[in-house]
DNA sequence: ATCGTTTCCTGATATTTATCATTCCGTGAG
DNA sequence: CTCACGGAATGATAAATATCAGGAAACGAT
């Protein structure tokens, strides 16, 4: 109710200015100055895989920014399955949205893999809005980026099959947390099936078929949870024109 | 290419203190020296019932504020169905998004009935914002919570059945474009059958189907292409609960 | 190693939803 | 008035997807 799930606080926090995704985040064209005032006001907390840092339904007492680690934004549905609105990385900011609306966190935002996590209270991050009002247009751009995404998923949930919804999700994954692995893009990221099922917007099962099927055609793989993608061609060909010439795999 | 579709360029534009949706607006709080130099950045523009105020994919040239009537923000799929966004009211701003993120439009903005709309072109506006920054605080909050509704009908999509998403759809418009009449809610908005899927995310046909069947139960009715929900309580439960608890309509 | 738990996979079936074909109806034009 | 047209409605069918059930593999802990 009063913090966060349980987090380790991080005595030694390392300096916004050294941190390594600050050239990523929002706060990328702070001076010198505004930074340290961050550093003076923010906390830094780890989480390990599976720790929440906030919870749908909880009033919003600050503003998140991912120092590394990767963060899945979620809501789980009535019938019980889990939904994932999008998944954070380091310099993403979380919690900006119930900031300004002053609502209830709308998702619960859950650490995938060991994070390190900067926090700012409310009343800090509004001084600071205040006094750099370069960063109310930055928020603005990337909430408006996170929107475009938004919108595209709801027209492909409701446009296309869940074959090509698969397809799509694989290749934004690869865009986004993809690294180049000899002739293969690995996509660093340990998503569970189940998961994965709640990004494609599907039942577990038939996303499970999906995969198994794209996997057979070597067009990706697997190894140790991380999904690697052979053909990415293949993959855009599956996720924007399937469906509309081809129906079968050939 | 170069402008909005034709539209009639309104001589006598009304001034914004007295814009009569100006309490809705993000601009409610300028002073009056802002809003004077609003005056004279701006243009009023009148738009007939299906006119384009702008079309996805085209660079976004400004700022967009309705002034009266509705607008309808829609993207067009790959196989030529139209999804339907959100549909913008009076107060409502449009275009804010392309704006920062300097992106080409992502949707079509179609007037739903003869609108006013003032126009405020990109450099005008963000001297505008330079000078009030409560305004990209106004912004955020407008935009984050578009996000979360976004959000919302993504899980929606999802996780709920047509019928529930019907119903849905129809609490929501009567909630944001209803008028008490007598003992029922009119919804004052002249929605066809297929914009109407397009807001629910599903074939028209079976939209109908579905919308024959809530008149049929008495839950709601049609006068003149304008929705009444007769019983907003039983709208609301197939909403949220059909198909957890209850199959049938009993 | 062995157990137990979780995740993953596969097939069969049921349900939902989309699609297609056809008819109905209201409205405006001539 | 009547015709033509576009939206609305309905039924039949096909396709996509979810659900259910059972088993296999992976993983962590003892």
């Amino acid at each position: 109710m009063s913090r966060p799930s349980s987090c380790r606080i991080d005595a030694k926090a390392s300096r916004c200015e050294e941190c390594p995704s600050r050239g990523e985040s929002v706060f990328c064209q702070l001076e010198a100055a505004a930074l340290e005032q961050l550093d003076r006001d923010k906390n830094t907390n780890a989480y390990k895989k599976g720790q929440n840092l906030f919870v749908e339904g909880n009033p919003p007492f600050g503003f998140y920014c991912i120092s590394s680690g990767k963060v899945k934004l979620s809501k789980s549905t009535e019938s019980g399955k889990e939904v994932l609105l999008r998944i954070a990385g380091p310099g993403e900011v979380l919690g900006h949205r119930s900031l300004f609306s002053e609502q209830a966190y709308n998702a619960t935002a859950t650490a995938m893999e060991d994070t390190h996590v900067c926090f700012v209270s409310r009343p800090a991050i509004l001084k600071l809005i205040e006094q750099n009002p370069q960063l109310t247009v930055n928020l603005l751009k990337r909430l408006g980026d996170q929107m475009g995404a938004a919108e595209n998923r709801l027209v492909a949930a409701t446009d296309r099959s869940v074959r090509e919804r698969v397809a799509e999700t694989l290749v934004v994954l690869a865009e986004t947390y993809g690294l180049q692995d000899a002739d293969r893009i690995r996509v660093d990221l340990s998503l569970t099936r189940d998961e994965l099922s709640g990004l494609v917007g599907a039942a577990t099962e038939n996303v499970i078929r999906v995969i198994t099927e794209f996997k057979k055609d070597g067009i990706i793989d697997e190894h140790k949870k991380q999904f690697m993608i052979l053909d990415v061609e293949a993959l855009s060909e599956v996720a924007s024109r399937d469906g509309i010439f081809l129906k079968s795999k050939a």
